[in-house]
DNA sequence: GCCTACGCCTAG
DNA sequence: TAGGCGTAGGCC
């Protein structure tokens, strides 16, 4: 029997399966989607079984055996596997990587190079005996000086040593001492031999004694009995206990909130969601639902209801949410539903932890998984319905290899599953409502508000009438007001930063020049803790400085507002006010996040301050008051969703104010009131936005009436990336159907990033039935030939940003 | 992607 | 001609 295995080395002819032979010990026992150990070349690497057939075409001599079994059963579906065909094609990527993708990153393995000592009396050099210290097997990077590798390279030669590769597996799983304490007669007699000097001794048996027969964690034993490891060691030794490791799952913190409660009664409209989507649970319809429900409208128990009738009838449910750290009232509405059968997976989980989450579903211990992007890939094989909440969010769309969106890979899961998936949010984007209109998706509204809440009082704020009475601060008279009102009444008030494209960079106020990266085509972010300027590109980091380098003026200074400068306003206009300030430099350790959101919760705070991370989510009945301080800045940035983001951004944030009892109000500050972003966020109203922002669109030539795909370049040389981007866009042109458009070449947004120089190509289309093929044709190119002579292209399809 | 064999080059 | 460096081609 034979094996075909996918290699992990991501190299363009590699990219195949690869033949190994079984050996007749693993006969039978090799299965498709396990993960094998195989000599590939000189080394070993590890490998995925995606095939086992009983013949091969390769000659007999030029098949090795498999060497390894890493699985004991497979850990990937067939249904995985068959996606991952899928997901490499689609996004252009290698098969290996559209594999791992699927896994939590702790199975991913690491290969660490050994120097395994053959003959030890060949070995004289004193340096090298000393770095061996008696070992005959040491790790490759020991041999860290020319000496050293020089010798090592002799004794390969020789045949003293060779150099080995060995395939480690971070073996994630934790485990715990468990202890085992042995039955009262034995400790009985035992106690009785032991010497009087023993007291501590005497004093644990006799603790065992009590607790015969019993097992106990290590940690938890000796603290209960207070004594020290010592004393249990010897008695371990002198027969009293025995020890085992037993492997556990960690328990990731679950920050209880305050609990919402459960509506006894459904609103009509989400009645109607339930039963609509129900129903095509019910006849296996693989119909995608695009839930389009106003902020407070009650997606969630949708979302609810129809999991707990997927589970009633023995399948399994994924939720996707933009990320999860984001919204622990989500998490703990699940938990709270759905107990124990439900696992989180979110990018503030470790490794490990990740990794026994999976776990979890694997061993189908649990039915439902919440989670981020990557939990689109949860081994469940018994599929019932897939959520996307929030589903405009762009974190849904990878932005390294490989490009997936999660959006896709659940449309497709749902066709292999002959389940519903269904796309919620407030502001659904452009392309989903488009296809909701076209009746490609089916469209479910939810037009009120769960408890028939008015929406929040929207007011637009104009910050240029407000500079020309004089007032420089970044509160408006009237925002100021509104806070103080809530200070009085004890009401709570979120306060929002739109920071992005807004961070602080150093400007001289004398000559207007601004400190660039040297390596790239980019101002230098300031960071108030360490008083330094960063790149966010590079990592470049430099001092501030105090004069002008170029006109050496004093008059040098940071420029821009962030959520520190903000505070420090606050702290003036409103000495008294309690402030939580959440944004990256707050938010850093694990599990701050939801601590903050807790204290907020307890009302340990007035005013909570904070960036993109606090514009969903939080469902507080006391907030009352929700003020954007800068509507513009996402307004403006070289991007054709800029209106549609500042649309969603302004509409979720609304969105926080009044959802309970209090009525709530929002003051959005912008510089552009008249912009229609602006305006119909004000309005509240999702639909004429849409037709405006699409009539846009057309003109443009932008999705969803076009199709893009973006293919950067970058060089170290001007020259040479001009020369290979005018080169693929010819060879694009006569490759793809005259209906396509080819913009570019074109310098990018930051057209030098590390010292390379970066060109892109837009490619625009309706229809492309030969795109992925001239794509992969030109990826042949770039892989065999132009990548050796320092370019790197990226091929990224429906970008979500174009830098 | 990594390894090696094989090419070419230089010091002696 | 051995050893050093760089690069093309194979990996089951």
């Amino acid at each position: 029997m034979f094996a075909e295995v996918i290699v992990d080395v991501a190299a363009y002819p590699i990219d195949r399966p690869f033949d190994y032979k079984i050996p007749e010990l693993f006969e039978g026992f090799v299965e498709p989607g396990m993960r094998v150990k195989v000599p590939f070349g000189p080394r070993k690497v590890v490998g995925y079984v995606v095939d086992v057939k009983g013949e091969s075409e390769l000659a007999e001599n030029k098949i090795k055996p498999l060497e390894e079994l890493i699985d004991f059963d497979a850990i990937l579906s067939p249904e995985l596997l068959e996606l991952s065909k899928w997901l490499a094609e689609d996004t252009l990527a290698y098969r290996i990587e559209a594999l791992q993708v699927m896994l939590p990153a702790a199975m991913r393995a690491k290969y660490e190079k050994f120097i395994q000592v053959e003959q030890l009396d060949a070995i004289t050099e004193p340096d090298f005996l000393t770095m061996l210290k008696g070992r005959d097997r040491v790790p490759l990077k020991y041999a860290d000086s020319p000496i050293l590798l020089k010798q090592l390279k002799a004794y390969v030669k020789s045949g003293a040593v060779q150099v080995d590769t060995l395939v480690k597996q971070q073996t994630a799983m934790k485990k715990v001492r468990m202890i085992h304490i042995v039955k009262a007669p034995i400790l009985e007699e035992l106690l009785n031999s032991l010497s009087k000097q023993a007291v501590k001794q005497r004093e644990l048996v006799t603790w065992m004694i009590g607790h015969a027969g019993e097992s106990i964690e290590a940690g938890k034993l000796l603290k209960d009995a207070g004594v020290s490891a010592t004393v249990l060691k010897t008695l371990i030794d002198k027969g009293a206990a025995h020890e085992k490791k037993v492997e556990v799952y960690r328990e990731p913190e679950v920050v209880q909130l305050r609990e919402t409660a459960v509506p006894t009664r459904l609103t009509s409209y989400q009645q109607y969601a339930v039963d609509e989507v129900l129903h095509a649970f019910h006849k296996k319809q693989d119909t995608t639902f695009l839930l389009h429900g106003i902020t407070g409208s009650g997606k969630t128990e949708v979302y609810l209801r129809t999991i707990e009738e997927v589970l009633s009838k023995g399948q399994e449910a994924i939720v996707l949410v933009p990320e999860i750290s984001l919204t622990p009232q989500m998490t703990s509405r699940f938990k709270e539903r759905f107990g124990d059968q439900v696992a989180v997976m979110h990018s503030a989980l470790s490794a490990g932890e990740k990794y026994d989450e999976w776990r979890r579903i694997h061993r189908k211990e649990v039915k439902v998984v919440v989670g981020a992007r990557s939990a689109i890939f949860a081994p469940f094989e018994k599929l019932g319905i897939i959520i996307l909440d929030e589903e405009h969010e762009s974190t849904y769309k990878q932005e390294d290899l490989p490009r997936y969106h999660a959006r896709d890979v659940a449309i497709w899961r749902a066709n292999y599953n002959g389940c519903p998936v269904v796309l919620g949010s407030a502001t659904p984007a452009l392309e989903s409502y488009a296809r909701a209109s076209k009746g490609v998706y089916q469209l479910l509204e939810l037009p009120k508000r769960a408890k028939e809440q008015a929406l929040p009082t929207v007011n637009i704020v104009d910050m240029r009438a407000e500079l020309q009475e004089g007032n420089r601060s970044m509160f408006s008279v009237s925002l100021a007001e509104a806070i103080r009102e809530r200070l009085d009444r004890h009401e709570q008030t979120v306060l929002f930063l739109n920071k992005r494209g807004f961070s602080s960079f150093v400007l001289c106020r004398d000559c207007g020049t601004t400190i660039q990266c040297p390596n790239c085509d980019i101002s230098l972010t300031y960071h108030r803790a360490t008083e330094n300027l960063k790149c966010h590109y590079c990592g470049h980091e430099e001092r501030v400085p105090t004069i002008c380098p170029e006109c050496e003026s004093e008059h040098i200074r940071f420029f821009g507002t962030g959520t520190q400068k903000a505070e420090e306003e606050i702290a003036k206009l409103f000495p008294e006010a309690r402030v939580l300030r959440m944004d990256v430099d707050t938010t850093r350790q694990k599990g701050s996040h939801a601590r903050l959101l807790q204290k907020f919760s307890e009302g340990q705070a007035d005013i909570l301050l904070g960036t993109q991370m606090i514009a969903k989510g939080l469902d507080f009945p006391n907030i009352t008051l929700v003020g954007v301080l800068a509507a513009d800045t996402t307004l403006h940035l070289a991007d054709f969703r800029a209106a549609e983001k500042t649309f969603q951004l302004l509409t979720q944030v609304s969105g926080r104010a009044g959802r309970h009892d209090l009525a709530g109000e929002v003051f959005v500050q912008t510089y552009t009131p008249e912009h229609y972003a602006i305006e119909l966020a004000k309005a509240q109203v999702y639909e004429p936005f849409y037709h405006m922002e699409m009539s846009s669109r057309k003109q443009f030539g932008y999705p969803p009436f076009f199709y893009i795909v973006n293919i950067q370049f970058s060089h170290e040389e001007l020259m040479k990336v001009v020369d290979y981007a005018e080169k693929a866009a010819r060879f694009l042109a006569e490759g793809l159907s005259p209906e396509s458009v080819i913009i570019g070449p074109t310098a990018s947004a930051i057209s030098r990033v590390n010292n390379r120089y970066r060109y892109q190509c837009l490619i625009k289309y309706k229809k492309e039935p030969k795109l992925t093929e001239t794509l992969q044709a030109l990826i042949r190119f770039y892989r065999t030939d132009w990548i050796k002579d320092g370019l790197q292209l990226s091929v990224d399809k429906s970008p979500v940003v174009i830098y």
